[in-house]
DNA sequence: CTTCTTGTTGCAATTATTTGCAATAGAAAG
DNA sequence: CTTTCTATTGCAAATAATTGCAACAAGAAG
Protein backbone atom coordinates (compact mmCIF):
# COMPACT_ATOMS: atom_id res chain seq x y z
CA UNK A 1 0.00 0.00 0.00
CA UNK A 2 1.50 3.40 -0.89
CA UNK A 3 2.54 5.24 1.80
CA UNK A 4 -0.02 8.48 0.80
CA UNK A 5 -3.09 5.41 1.40
CA UNK A 6 -1.67 4.61 4.73
CA UNK A 7 -1.78 8.60 5.74
CA UNK A 8 -5.41 8.65 4.13
CA UNK A 9 -6.17 6.00 6.58
CA UNK A 10 -4.56 7.04 9.36
CA UNK A 11 -6.43 10.54 9.35
CA UNK A 12 -10.09 8.71 8.43
CA UNK A 13 -10.05 6.58 11.20
CA UNK A 14 -9.24 9.40 13.52
CA UNK A 15 -12.20 11.53 12.65
CA UNK A 16 -11.06 13.38 9.95
CA UNK A 17 -12.92 14.10 6.45
CA UNK A 18 -10.94 13.01 3.17
CA UNK A 19 -11.83 15.72 0.70
CA UNK A 20 -10.01 15.81 -2.85
CA UNK A 21 -7.81 18.35 -1.09
CA UNK A 22 -6.46 16.52 0.93
CA UNK A 23 -6.01 13.21 -1.28
CA UNK A 24 -3.60 15.52 -3.24
CA UNK A 25 -1.56 17.12 -0.62
CA UNK A 26 -0.86 13.79 0.80
CA UNK A 27 0.11 12.17 -2.36
CA UNK A 28 2.38 15.25 -2.95
CA UNK A 29 3.75 14.94 -0.01
CA UNK A 30 4.07 11.09 0.70
CA UNK A 31 5.73 10.81 -2.85
CA UNK A 32 7.66 13.99 -2.89
CA UNK A 33 11.25 14.28 -1.78
CA UNK A 34 12.72 14.79 2.17
CA UNK A 35 12.07 17.83 2.66
CA UNK A 36 9.44 20.49 1.85
CA UNK A 37 7.65 23.60 2.59
CA UNK A 38 3.77 24.49 2.28
CA UNK A 39 5.17 26.55 -0.68
CA UNK A 40 6.14 23.43 -2.33
CA UNK A 41 3.72 21.40 -1.87
CA UNK A 42 0.85 23.92 -2.45
CA UNK A 43 2.76 24.51 -6.27
CA UNK A 44 3.01 20.59 -6.62
CA UNK A 45 -0.74 20.41 -6.38
CA UNK A 46 -1.54 23.50 -8.24
CA UNK A 47 -0.39 22.61 -11.10
CA UNK A 48 -3.15 19.60 -11.00
CA UNK A 49 -5.99 21.19 -10.26
CA UNK A 50 -6.83 25.13 -9.27
CA UNK A 51 -8.93 24.03 -6.11
CA UNK A 52 -6.56 24.10 -3.77
CA UNK A 53 -5.66 27.09 -1.42
CA UNK A 54 -2.36 27.59 0.48
CA UNK A 55 -4.13 27.65 4.06
CA UNK A 56 -5.55 24.46 2.93
CA UNK A 57 -1.67 23.54 2.86
CA UNK A 58 -1.21 25.14 6.09
CA UNK A 59 -3.81 23.39 7.70
CA UNK A 60 -3.19 19.92 6.49
CA UNK A 61 0.34 20.04 7.51
CA UNK A 62 -0.58 21.32 10.63
CA UNK A 63 -2.80 18.41 11.40
CA UNK A 64 -0.03 15.69 10.31
CA UNK A 65 1.81 17.23 12.60
CA UNK A 66 -0.48 17.06 15.56
CA UNK A 67 -1.25 13.72 14.86
CA UNK A 68 2.71 12.51 14.48
CA UNK A 69 2.30 11.52 10.94
CA UNK A 70 4.64 14.91 10.03
CA UNK A 71 7.44 16.58 11.62
CA UNK A 72 8.35 20.06 11.25
CA UNK A 73 11.94 20.41 10.88
CA UNK A 74 13.78 24.20 11.23
CA UNK A 75 16.36 24.07 9.14
CA UNK A 76 17.68 27.46 9.68
CA UNK A 77 17.26 30.51 8.85
CA UNK A 78 13.37 30.26 9.50
CA UNK A 79 12.90 27.71 6.31
CA UNK A 80 10.53 25.73 7.96
CA UNK A 81 10.52 21.45 6.15
CA UNK A 82 7.97 18.93 6.49
CA UNK A 83 8.79 15.37 6.38
CA UNK A 84 7.33 12.40 6.63
CA UNK A 85 7.85 8.86 8.81
CA UNK A 86 8.35 7.27 5.36
CA UNK A 87 11.74 8.44 4.36
CA UNK A 88 13.53 6.11 7.13
CA UNK A 89 14.65 7.71 11.04
CA UNK A 90 17.74 9.78 11.36
CA UNK A 91 19.03 12.55 13.25
CA UNK A 92 19.54 16.02 11.28
CA UNK A 93 22.74 17.96 12.47
CA UNK A 94 22.57 21.54 11.10
CA UNK A 95 25.21 23.77 11.35
CA UNK A 96 24.29 26.80 12.63
CA UNK A 97 27.07 28.91 11.00
CA UNK A 98 27.07 27.15 7.59
CA UNK A 99 23.66 25.81 7.26
CA UNK A 100 24.77 22.37 5.93
CA UNK A 101 22.67 19.67 7.19
CA UNK A 102 24.54 15.63 7.98
CA UNK A 103 22.37 12.94 8.31
CA UNK A 104 23.16 10.97 11.21
CA UNK A 105 22.56 7.24 12.54
CA UNK A 106 19.55 7.29 14.52
CA UNK A 107 20.16 4.71 17.16
CA UNK A 108 21.85 7.25 19.19
CA UNK A 109 19.00 8.79 20.52
CA UNK A 110 16.95 5.36 21.16
CA UNK A 111 18.39 5.47 25.23
CA UNK A 112 16.80 8.74 25.10
CA UNK A 113 13.59 8.26 23.76
CA UNK A 114 13.34 5.10 26.68
CA UNK A 115 14.32 7.24 29.67
CA UNK A 116 11.84 10.14 28.52
CA UNK A 117 9.57 7.24 28.78
CA UNK A 118 10.75 5.85 32.02
CA UNK A 119 11.20 8.69 33.73
CA UNK A 120 8.48 11.32 32.58
CA UNK A 121 5.90 8.81 30.92
CA UNK A 122 6.31 10.96 27.55
CA UNK A 123 6.49 9.54 24.35
CA UNK A 124 8.55 12.01 22.08
CA UNK A 125 8.44 11.67 18.97
CA UNK A 126 12.25 11.27 17.64
CA UNK A 127 11.94 9.80 13.87
CA UNK A 128 13.27 13.00 12.73
CA UNK A 129 14.60 15.28 15.34
CA UNK A 130 17.24 17.76 14.57
CA UNK A 131 19.59 19.24 16.58
CA UNK A 132 21.57 22.36 15.71
CA UNK A 133 25.62 23.00 16.56
CA UNK A 134 28.11 23.90 14.68
CA UNK A 135 30.22 21.57 12.16
CA UNK A 136 33.60 20.67 11.89
CA UNK A 137 34.69 22.70 9.56
CA UNK A 138 33.39 25.55 11.34
CA UNK A 139 34.80 24.90 14.23
CA UNK A 140 38.12 24.66 12.83
CA UNK A 141 37.44 27.80 10.26
CA UNK A 142 36.61 30.05 12.99
CA UNK A 143 36.64 30.81 16.72
CA UNK A 144 33.04 30.33 16.95
CA UNK A 145 32.32 28.66 20.43
CA UNK B 1 28.80 40.70 36.04
CA UNK B 2 25.38 40.14 34.79
CA UNK B 3 24.59 37.92 32.45
CA UNK B 4 23.44 40.94 30.27
CA UNK B 5 27.27 42.14 30.51
CA UNK B 6 29.00 38.83 29.54
CA UNK B 7 26.37 39.04 26.26
CA UNK B 8 27.90 41.93 25.39
CA UNK B 9 31.08 41.30 25.89
CA UNK B 10 30.84 38.07 24.17
CA UNK B 11 29.51 40.10 21.50
CA UNK B 12 32.20 42.77 20.85
CA UNK B 13 34.86 40.12 21.26
CA UNK B 14 33.31 38.36 17.89
CA UNK B 15 33.43 41.67 16.07
CA UNK B 16 29.81 42.97 16.65
CA UNK B 17 29.05 46.77 17.53
CA UNK B 18 27.60 47.54 20.74
CA UNK B 19 25.10 50.07 20.34
CA UNK B 20 22.24 51.68 22.49
CA UNK B 21 19.49 49.30 20.77
CA UNK B 22 21.64 45.90 21.55
CA UNK B 23 22.35 47.19 24.92
CA UNK B 24 18.51 47.13 25.42
CA UNK B 25 17.64 44.24 23.87
CA UNK B 26 20.30 42.24 25.53
CA UNK B 27 19.14 43.23 28.73
CA UNK B 28 15.71 42.97 28.75
CA UNK B 29 16.47 39.40 27.19
CA UNK B 30 19.19 38.53 29.78
CA UNK B 31 16.74 40.06 32.93
CA UNK B 32 13.66 38.35 31.55
CA UNK B 33 11.86 35.30 32.52
CA UNK B 34 12.96 31.64 30.67
CA UNK B 35 11.20 32.11 27.14
CA UNK B 36 10.41 35.11 25.33
CA UNK B 37 9.31 36.25 22.37
CA UNK B 38 10.75 39.09 19.58
CA UNK B 39 7.61 40.80 20.37
CA UNK B 40 7.58 40.55 23.88
CA UNK B 41 11.27 41.93 23.90
CA UNK B 42 10.02 44.31 21.65
CA UNK B 43 7.34 45.84 23.90
CA UNK B 44 9.70 45.82 26.92
CA UNK B 45 12.36 47.69 25.52
CA UNK B 46 9.58 50.26 24.11
CA UNK B 47 8.79 50.92 27.37
CA UNK B 48 12.01 52.73 27.72
CA UNK B 49 12.58 54.03 24.54
CA UNK B 50 11.38 54.60 20.99
CA UNK B 51 14.41 54.21 19.63
CA UNK B 52 13.71 50.49 18.81
CA UNK B 53 12.40 48.71 16.21
CA UNK B 54 11.00 45.21 15.41
CA UNK B 55 13.31 44.28 12.68
CA UNK B 56 16.27 45.16 15.33
CA UNK B 57 15.09 42.52 18.13
CA UNK B 58 14.22 39.98 15.17
CA UNK B 59 17.65 40.58 13.86
CA UNK B 60 19.72 40.86 17.36
CA UNK B 61 18.04 37.43 18.29
CA UNK B 62 18.85 35.91 14.98
CA UNK B 63 22.93 36.83 15.72
CA UNK B 64 22.61 35.52 19.30
CA UNK B 65 20.98 31.87 17.72
CA UNK B 66 24.09 32.38 15.03
CA UNK B 67 26.52 32.43 18.03
CA UNK B 68 25.57 30.01 20.08
CA UNK B 69 24.37 32.89 22.96
CA UNK B 70 20.88 31.91 22.61
CA UNK B 71 18.20 28.80 21.62
CA UNK B 72 15.33 29.12 19.41
CA UNK B 73 12.22 27.20 20.74
CA UNK B 74 9.41 25.96 18.95
CA UNK B 75 6.80 25.38 21.21
CA UNK B 76 4.08 24.19 19.05
CA UNK B 77 1.13 26.49 17.44
CA UNK B 78 4.27 28.38 15.41
CA UNK B 79 4.76 30.41 18.58
CA UNK B 80 8.86 30.69 18.76
CA UNK B 81 10.42 31.71 21.76
CA UNK B 82 13.67 32.76 22.27
CA UNK B 83 16.07 31.76 25.72
CA UNK B 84 19.52 32.34 27.23
CA UNK B 85 21.63 29.77 28.29
CA UNK B 86 21.97 31.43 32.22
CA UNK B 87 18.67 29.29 32.50
CA UNK B 88 20.04 26.28 33.86
CA UNK B 89 20.17 23.17 31.11
CA UNK B 90 16.66 21.30 30.65
CA UNK B 91 14.80 19.63 28.56
CA UNK B 92 11.63 20.99 27.04
CA UNK B 93 8.84 18.24 26.55
CA UNK B 94 6.44 19.70 24.31
CA UNK B 95 3.20 17.93 23.80
CA UNK B 96 1.91 18.11 20.80
CA UNK B 97 -1.91 17.03 21.91
CA UNK B 98 -2.70 19.45 24.50
CA UNK B 99 0.91 21.60 24.26
CA UNK B 100 1.86 21.13 28.22
CA UNK B 101 5.57 21.49 28.35
CA UNK B 102 7.60 19.24 30.86
CA UNK B 103 10.63 20.25 31.78
CA UNK B 104 12.91 17.24 32.05
CA UNK B 105 16.59 16.75 33.36
CA UNK B 106 19.72 17.72 31.15
CA UNK B 107 21.63 14.80 32.02
CA UNK B 108 19.78 12.10 29.95
CA UNK B 109 21.22 14.00 26.82
CA UNK B 110 24.69 14.27 27.29
CA UNK B 111 25.66 10.88 26.34
CA UNK B 112 24.60 11.69 22.64
CA UNK B 113 26.66 14.69 22.59
CA UNK B 114 29.27 12.88 23.51
CA UNK B 115 28.12 10.21 20.44
CA UNK B 116 27.67 13.07 17.86
CA UNK B 117 31.26 14.51 18.67
CA UNK B 118 32.95 11.39 18.25
CA UNK B 119 31.11 9.78 15.68
CA UNK B 120 30.51 13.27 13.35
CA UNK B 121 32.76 16.26 14.63
CA UNK B 122 29.66 17.73 15.31
CA UNK B 123 29.42 20.43 18.49
CA UNK B 124 25.35 20.34 19.20
CA UNK B 125 23.65 22.72 21.16
CA UNK B 126 21.76 20.76 23.70
CA UNK B 127 21.43 23.15 26.46
CA UNK B 128 17.69 23.80 25.44
CA UNK B 129 16.59 21.10 23.17
CA UNK B 130 13.16 20.34 22.90
CA UNK B 131 11.15 17.43 21.63
CA UNK B 132 7.61 17.29 20.86
CA UNK B 133 6.08 14.10 21.53
CA UNK B 134 2.52 13.09 23.43
CA UNK B 135 2.70 13.53 27.04
CA UNK B 136 0.79 11.29 29.42
CA UNK B 137 -2.52 12.39 30.24
CA UNK B 138 -3.15 12.50 26.39
CA UNK B 139 -1.92 9.09 25.34
CA UNK B 140 -4.52 7.69 28.24
CA UNK B 141 -7.75 9.97 26.93
CA UNK B 142 -7.43 9.55 23.41
CA UNK B 143 -6.19 7.11 20.61
CA UNK B 144 -3.54 9.46 19.75
CA UNK B 145 -0.66 7.34 18.71
C1' DC C 1 39.22 65.31 19.06
C1' DT C 2 38.46 64.25 14.03
C1' DT C 3 38.22 61.26 10.20
C1' DC C 4 37.03 57.13 7.95
C1' DT C 5 35.24 52.65 7.27
C1' DT C 6 31.63 49.77 7.37
C1' DG C 7 28.34 47.47 10.47
C1' DT C 8 23.73 48.77 12.18
C1' DT C 9 19.32 50.99 12.28
C1' DG C 10 14.63 52.51 10.90
C1' DC C 11 11.43 52.45 7.59
C1' DA C 12 8.64 50.62 4.27
C1' DA C 13 7.81 46.96 1.33
C1' DT C 14 7.76 42.03 0.88
C1' DT C 15 7.03 37.46 2.09
C1' DA C 16 5.28 33.83 5.19
C1' DT C 17 1.76 32.13 8.08
C1' DT C 18 -2.58 32.31 10.54
C1' DT C 19 -7.41 33.25 11.20
C1' DG C 20 -12.61 34.58 10.81
C1' DC C 21 -16.43 33.58 8.31
C1' DA C 22 -19.80 32.32 4.92
C1' DA C 23 -20.34 28.77 1.47
C1' DT C 24 -19.47 24.04 0.45
C1' DA C 25 -19.40 19.20 0.67
C1' DG C 26 -17.90 14.63 3.31
C1' DA C 27 -20.12 10.86 5.25
C1' DA C 28 -23.39 8.92 8.55
C1' DA C 29 -28.25 7.92 9.02
C1' DG C 30 -32.73 7.18 7.18
C1' DC D 1 -30.87 8.44 -3.13
C1' DT D 2 -31.87 12.25 0.17
C1' DT D 3 -31.34 14.57 4.32
C1' DT D 4 -28.70 16.33 8.03
C1' DC D 5 -24.85 17.70 10.64
C1' DT D 6 -20.77 19.88 10.90
C1' DA D 7 -15.89 19.60 9.34
C1' DT D 8 -13.49 21.74 5.66
C1' DT D 9 -12.58 25.02 2.10
C1' DG D 10 -11.56 29.48 -0.23
C1' DC D 11 -11.16 34.04 0.27
C1' DA D 12 -9.69 38.09 2.22
C1' DA D 13 -7.92 40.26 6.10
C1' DA D 14 -4.81 40.08 9.91
C1' DT D 15 -0.55 38.96 11.91
C1' DA D 16 4.32 37.46 12.01
C1' DA D 17 8.81 37.61 10.19
C1' DT D 18 12.22 39.05 6.70
C1' DT D 19 14.67 42.11 3.62
C1' DG D 20 16.54 46.19 0.64
C1' DC D 21 18.29 50.46 1.11
C1' DA D 22 19.61 55.08 2.45
C1' DA D 23 20.92 57.47 6.65
C1' DC D 24 23.40 56.97 10.73
C1' DA D 25 26.90 56.01 14.14
C1' DA D 26 30.39 52.61 16.60
C1' DG D 27 34.89 52.16 17.06
C1' DA D 28 39.60 51.95 15.00
C1' DA D 29 43.24 54.92 13.41
C1' DG D 30 45.59 59.16 13.24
Amino acid sequence: MPHCQTLLQTLRQRGYRITPQREMILEAFAHGVDHVTAEQLFNSVSQRTRSINIATVYRTLDILVDEGLATRVDLRDGQVFYTTARHGEHIHLVCRHCGVVIKAKHQFIDPLGSQLFTEYNFSADLEHISFTGVCARCRKESVVQ
